[in-house]
DNA sequence: TTGTACGCGTTATCAT
DNA sequence: ATGATAACGCGTACAA
């Protein structure tokens, strides 16, 4: 048997069979063309076109070592993981910087605690060169397992053993992330508010278990150093949990003349909550916003006034850092360093 | 050079060499172990333990041809996408029957037309097994690409060129999807509000390019075989399209008693326009919506009576289907059939 | 600049 | 039941 059946998609055997070359010529062509002659280079591609030669990605990644994809870990026991626009801008963002780069993008969905080890078993199948993880809580197991196979990673948000005072997390060594200023945006909100004239500032917080949460309550209190504890509402990001929250403020605080919430989910809550009560805004109560999730912030009723953070990019941002560590040429460093992306006002109707 | 320095990961080779057996044997415990002495069996797979074996997807796809993963190929320029709750059930449905059969999810947005190119290559590359694809519109053009390259796919709903009476589309040849009877559970909707003595039911269609939303407004049409064109207006799917629809309905015909909307979403935005408006529901207008879209429906005020679809069993089910029809013993039907799933109303406060 | 030849880690075929 | 050994398709020293 000289011949060799075909088996379906043509290999680069038969490209070069095609082109007169050789396979390592041909090769070359496919990566680059570096060191050919210009003649054989229109040789190759030609025969490449004609027989829609594709590369065999298996093949190629078993002698590269390189597999061409990213996980994308998203390990949010909510259902709002995708119905909040955040990880959806976020995921395109994402998206677009690896397609931009050839590079794929495998979703790992995790559910419960014990999916982990199948995480931990597909990471360390070499199925893929690094990984990208969201909103990690403070106990998560995942930084321990990246760390152990040693996995190049980077997070969404600052994870929650980072930044303490006590040291407590250091054990998982230098972390990578990409995350907005939360702080300095919730500062900016407040003091703004403070700029109108308001003196009753109240707040609503995020889960406190999320450091996009904390972050923004410490900028809130860097402003108000000494608010009434009473000011502030603890919500959970959600639209129904921000009318709980605006609820139990008004109760106990009556005379606010303004808030500043966490995200605009909770804001649009609120909103709700203030009309109901008769209560005008921007006029009795000026709300400040976070975020500025489309469809949310814009077409509120008034539109609303809040802090924007550049979330596709923020996604673009961490696909960069993770392919730039991967790059054999710049990414000899296996931390990719991080990044905190700036915010800004927008101001609307409702302050 | 006789020793092979280590380059990390442990191979196959070293846990044959460890447990003392070939390569062959420890090929075969690796892939259940059939037809090994149980004896060896065990020596083997303590050396895979001891040495933290973990097979190499590469090597092993280069020579069985199957890469243990399916792309999900998400083409919907909207935002909508993922903030939709319908998208990311889907997608959980999907993610967990994947997991439970150990492939893997590659994540393929497009966005724009020219991404198809990108997805072709890709598809073509070898990369994955097969594909599950969402929300086709009319002139897509992912059913050719499928075709021409033959990938296994499974549609989330059915696409828009079957079913036409007059035949066009047929060169895609047969086709496999999953959907919801959405227009069985249009007329149990219309149905109902008829038995509670509703005489002017108005219809919110949804964009009449999806064919979930031609289905319904043809399920309310078999019911009320000669309803009022003015009673019908269409919306996007959106909140914001469901009050503009809503408010259109109101200007056209004030007497209306009724109202189908095409999905939960819309229903909201309905709501805020009839309350705005002065009627109240269910007493002046019965309201009745789609998907049982979670956080909606139940949250709405009044709580929503809708059609309920189990959209997360819809995409265990897209993938089950391809899933089997990838599989080499049961699977030698390239084209895996399509399945209906029954809807089953869901009575609340608003009808 | 081009070609030869080897190795990447597995599975599968064939003897034994 | 087990073990050699030949593919699988590609990249790349090294030689020419």
């Amino acid at each position: 048997m000289a011949e060799q059946v075909s088996t379906g998609r043509p290999t680069l055997e038969a490209v070069a069979a095609r082109a007169g070359v050789s396979r390592a010529t041909a090769s070359r062509v496919v990566n680059g063309g570096d060191g050919v002659r210009p003649h054989l280079v229109d040789k190759v591609r030609a025969a490449i076109l004609d027989l829609g030669y594709v590369p065999n990605h298996a093949a190629r990644t078993l002698v590269t070592r390189r597999t061409g994809a990213v996980a994308v870990i998203i390990a949010e026991p909510e259902i709002r993981i995708f119905s909040d626009p955040f990880f959806s801008r976020q995921l395109r963002g994402i998206s677009k910087e690896l397609t931009a780069h050839d590079t794929q993008l495998v979703l790992l969905l995790v559910e419960h605690r014990g999916d982990y080890d199948r995480i931990e078993r597909y990471l360390a199948g070499g199925h893929v060169d690094g990984a990208l993880a969201f909103s990690l809580h403070t106990d998560d197991p995942l930084p321990a397992i990246t760390r152990r196979i040693a996995m190049p990673t980077v997070y969404g948000g600052r994870p929650g053993w980072t930044g303490r005072a006590d040291g407590a997390g250091d054990q998982y060594g230098p972390v990578s992330y990409v995350d907005a200023d939360n702080r300095g945006g919730a500062r900016e909100a407040v003091r703004y508010l403070l700029s109108r004239g308001r003196r009753q500032i109240a707040h609503i917080a995020g889960p406190m278990d999320q450091t996009s949460a904390t972050d923004r309550l410490d900028g809130y209190r860097d402003v108000l150093l000494d608010a009434d504890p009473a000011l502030i509402a603890e919500g959970d990001f959600t639209a129904p949990g921000g009318a709980r929250a605006m609820a139990e403020l008004l109760d106990r605080c009556p005379d606010l003349d303004a808030v500043f919430a966490a995200n605009d989910l909770m804001a649009t809550g609120a909103l709700g909550v203030l009309r109901q009560r008769g209560r005008s805004v921007p006029e009795d109560v000026a709300l400040v916003g976070f975020d500025d999730a489309e469809q949310v912030a814009e077409n509120a009723d008034p539109p609303l006034t809040t802090v924007r953070q550049d979330i596709e990019g923020m996604g673009r941002l961490m696909a960069r850092l993770l392919l730039r560590t991967l790059d054999p040429v710049h990414g000899s460093q296996r931390v990719p360093g991080s990044v905190i992306t700036p915010t800004s006002l927008v101001l609307r109707g409702s302050a």
